[in-house]
DNA sequence: TAAAACATAACGACCGGTCGGTTTTTGGAG
DNA sequence: CTCCAAAAACCGACCGGTCGTTATGTTTTA
């Protein structure tokens, strides 16, 4: 192996060893050693790589929110029509749910450390946003595409980002694997179609 | 002051203290003795009254969740009919989301340790399937009075209670003050009338 | 041979919890 | 009301251990 492929295989391993061990045990209760221990790689590795504990954090927080943000643009983007893609959207959802130890976990200390720390607050709110633009941005296409009424796109997208992330929560409570995905399908469904009574 | 109002002052001293830092530092990163300095009270008085950093978490869960049970509660017998009950309820949230550094921050330490601690798993757990079944049977109480349509209970229930709680995750992301309380009343509107087109 | 990549041991700060001692309150007896 | 001993409440120095980081040395690649 050449020093390339030497230095890419060890930060992989330190980042997948991390990815588990913050998800399960949470950032403040793991420790550099125990990541060490789990990537078969010394302190003296660890620090080459990474800065300090907190840049391991950051830069999982950067490919992790990546993926979900490529997913998720997948997914609407490729619908027929945007009530069609809300729903596929939440079936897509379900891989996601269904590794809740790993990925739940680190939601949740993402979300924590995002109220303490201003770096994991930046790295966080930016591609939230775009999450909340992405929502919005699928809301003004129905209107214009006239598959959806005329509600305000902004507050519709909140209410779809608020109810995933709401979902992200109580699946991660759960012990047992409830069918996500699909409550979460049956929901938009409620959502789509209205809870109250026309007369 | 006799023993009883003593001890008494010195617990609500020490569990403010608690509330306030665990908020704003987290759980992990706070440690004993800067609650004791914060409360004005010595580690032997900390002690004394509490047998472990823990358990003081643990009794401010409870008299957290029991607030919050018991306002929920309110809001929603004293409705008049369901819909306007739920736009009463966001609306009675307004000022939960405001003092957002005090209980926003308390909100997220909750879940990400009810998420490790087995201890803070039961002790969230049980409120929230309470706050579940009270949204549930609100549901039913509409499809009865023939204000709601004919949705699942259980579902629709799973969704205010996921749409609730992400909205406290936002509120918690944000530093400026957002009208949380109304952004929530205009997504229950939505919710209600249904987002889908008819034709 | 130089530089990159990695290993190991040790440091220093911190933190939850303990423990012996001190102050304050209590509830009678005189 | 006064005194006093016992219990309750509180104090604060200290311990054992952990953890992030670093300094120094060694191996591997260029």
């Amino acid at each position: 192996m050449n020093n390339l492929q030497r230095s890419a295989q060890t930060k992989k391993s330190i980042m997948e060893a991390a990815t588990s061990l913050f998800a399960r045990e949470g950032y403040d209760s793991t420790g550099v050693a125990e990541i060490c221990e789990r990537a078969g790689v010394s302190k003296g590795a660890f620090y080459y790589h990474f800065e300090s504990k907190e840049a391991v954090f950051l830069a999982l927080i950067d490919t992790w929110l990546n993926t979900l943000e490529t997913t998720l643009n997948d997914v609407t983007y490729q619908a027929k029509s945007v009530p069609d893609g809300l729903l596929e959207m939440a079936g897509m959802m379900q891989p996601i749910f269904e590794n809740n130890q790993f990925f739940m976990g680190l939601f949740l200390e993402l979300w924590t450390h995002a109220n303490r720390n201003e770096k994991v607050r930046q790295a966080t709110i930016a591609p939230y946003r775009r999450f909340e633009e992405t929502f919005t941005r699928l809301i003004k296409r129905g209107i214009e595409e006239g598959t959806l009424e005329n509600v305000e796109p902004e507050i519709a997208g909140q209410l779809l980002l608020s109810l995933s992330s709401g979902f992200f929560l109580q699946a991660s409570l759960e012990t047992e694997q409830g069918n996500w995905g699909k409550k979460l399908q049956e929901s938009i469904e409620i959502l789509l179609n209205g809870m109250k009574r026309r007369n």
